[in-house]
DNA sequence: ATTCGATACTGCATGCTGCACTATTCAAAC
DNA sequence: GTTTGAATAGTGCAGCATGCAGTATCGAAT
């Protein structure tokens, strides 16, 4: 005769919620806006919050169901025809688990940028190797910015989905075009240095790096104030 | 009938070497530069490429065993009185691969902080909270920015670790220093903004946050052009 | 003599991603 | 009128990545 009394079981483990993450809150912060199917919290989240919380869409069908097994959501099925959709409601619990995750301390900002991986190792490949990797970088983040251009602006005539929210919104949209502005007009900047460089690797402490050194000791923007060593 | 013949049984699997990822170039790429013990180069990819590729520390204890499977390096075992050491090696094929990766497309670059996370979600916090928030972020970016300093300020007394490199390392650190520059910069402007705020939710479209609309449409930076009403 | 921090890793549970896959609904092209 | 393609609405699984705990040695300071 089987007990499953007091430990890990199959069944058991199944059940076992685990523990919420950033991302789950994420999720949470999206249902406190308003109830959601699983389909459409995934593309909303990948819209919304991906340049502050990029998750892949695989995570956002998963995060609904943990919530639910926290009981800060509850989760109800809806026919559409023969297609069958989950419809997650934030409960009263999860408004009060998302009030308190807002008063606790953020991580630190991650970023990651396989650009700027290539820069640091520039001497293995060719001046063009890396130039072309750089306008990737700003390609992409010129594109972004006018996404956000063409988003917002649209809000001035009233086509923001949650018109309450747009102080919010808009914050943070000038949050990403000037990050975007940074990526590009570094890169505009890391350019005319390498179309400086007779080679990728071995140069050191050129002249220029070291004015750029100096800028850097007396606290002087570099975009501001390039080298003007010839 | 069913022939496993040519594909993955169980113990072909365990010997299966798995596929280079960025991080397994990032590795590779300090492997070019020298050789390393595992132990030395995980703390030296979390040195140098925390702010360009931040991965955990397993991770880099992990890496270079995989550059061994695919014949990009080779490991030798060394020894110090009792304890033993892994000194990984860059081979000819390492290096070939190493110049392979550096023509390929980089992915685009990724940015997640949970602090502006707070910020989208601030109407379930009070303004202290995303205060709060924003002020860390803008701490830990301060933070990152003087330790970026000490260390370049550092190379003009001749303290780079590998001196020929010193033009890399500089024109990295530049992009850092903008970055964490405009954090700093924008908390400060984020914060000015939410003072004005009677709570954090249920404003929509402010005469400030119109203010700000305009300065996007027309391509002006709220940094330089914060909004004048009162 | 002991304690503390640095060196030098490994194992495991869990988190997260990418890809492949299933299946329905609707609209437009042929 | 039917085929085709895109959007809707997801699930399963392999494998990549992280955090944490644990093991053990070594050198220097108290």
């Amino acid at each position: 005769m089987l007990h499953y009394s007091n430990y890990c079981t199959l069944q058991y483990c199944q059940e076992m919620a685990s523990r919420l993450t950033t991302s789950s809150y994420a999720v949470l912060g999206l249902l406190a806006i308003r109830p959601w199917a699983a389909y459409e919290l995934a593309q909303q989240a990948t819209r919304s919050l991906r340049f502050a919380w990029p998750k892949s869409e695989r995570l956002l069908y998963a995060e609904p169901k943990k919530l639910v097994e926290h009981g800060l959501a509850t989760a109800l099925q809806e026919s559409v025809g023969q297609r069958n959709r989950t419809m997650y409601t934030i409960t009263d619990e999860g408004r009060a688990a998302l009030q308190g995750w807002m008063t606790t301390s953020p991580q630190p900002p991650l970023l990651e940028a396989e650009a700027l991986l290539r820069l640091l190792f520039a001497e293995n490949g060719s001046i063009d190797d890396l130039a072309a990797a750089l306008d990737e970088m700003a390609a992409d983040a010129a594109e972004k910015r006018s996404q956000v251009v063409t988003i917002n602006t649209g809000y001035l005539d009233g086509l923001h989905p949650f018109p309450q929210r747009t102080h919010l919104s808009v914050l943070f949209a000038t949050f990403q075009l000037e990050f975007f502005d940074l990526i590009v007009k570094w890169v505009g900047f890391a350019k005319t240095e390498i179309a400086t460089w007779p080679a990728t690797g071995g140069l050191g402490m050129t002249e220029r790096t070291e004015a750029i050194l100096n800028n850097i000791k007396d606290q002087r923007s570099v975009l501001e104030s390039p080298p003007t060593i010839p």
